[in-house]
DNA sequence: CAATCATATTGATAAATGTCAATATCCTAA
DNA sequence: TTAGGATATTGACATTTATCAATATGATTG
């Protein structure tokens, strides 16, 4: 199975900021609204404003008005989907995409597997 | 406990791109020498060799010289290390930190455990 | 040691990113 | 319906990122 990596750039780019990453830890226990989230941070509204479109884009974060609040919480299937997809990147595996390239040094260095599967 | 967002930013900016994802994938089967990843993209061999320098700075892939070759590989420990730090931001725990805030809208919406826990 | 192959570094450049103040929009409550 | 609170958008700016051609460095082999 050939991944399809553009489809996982948004949301590892997504988690690839220290302010969105405790964002998505504070999220992981229940809702937060906005302002309640400004609060842990020393960042002006505005850029809040701007990481929570980013995350909210990128699918792993849901948000929703509620009056003139926004409450957020954490997308659990998508987060899950991602982290799946980055075992699947990092471990061994037999339908790999490694049988491309690895032809002048380490041609014995393949893993199993590689030459019957496309 | 409390996480250390900034030490895994590197490490998750070095994934947050699509050329570099594809690199993790081709050595999660084994080592790999540069001149075999290259044929794999359209880039030029400096920009190669600059994605390779963000991939060992993070972390996630040790090259070593052999002779007048690299060969890289995929650091399982520190990817598995990554991965359960994301495993863990995103999945509901009893020491997270959402007893911060969360106080205006979303009060009840605090998981169990998050009162006892400093 | 000279030629050559593999990789790294440098300098330049365009594009993307993160930040803020200012302003706009949306919603509620009086 | 109007004032004010919560959030979003805009414009400006500095920093970072991705890319290449050119060049440098390191290793091998004749």
């Amino acid at each position: 199975m050939k991944h399809s990596y553009a489809e996982y750039v948004p949301a590892i780019k997504a988690m690839s900021d220290e302010t969105r990453l405790k964002i998505i830890d504070m999220l992981s226990c229940g809702e937060m609204c906005a302002c309640d989230i400004l609060e842990e941070f020393s960042i002006s509204q505005s850029t809040l404003s701007y990481h929570m479109k980013i995350l909210t884009e990128s699918g792993l974060v849901n948000g929703v008005r509620d009056g003139a609040w926004m409450r957020y919480t954490l997308n659990a299937e998508r987060t899950n989907e991602l982290i799946e997809f980055l075992t699947g990147i990092t471990c061994e595996k037999d339908d790999c995409i490694c049988k491309n390239g690895r032809n002048k040094k380490t041609d014995n260095q393949c893993c199993k597997g590689c030459d019957e599967n496309e």
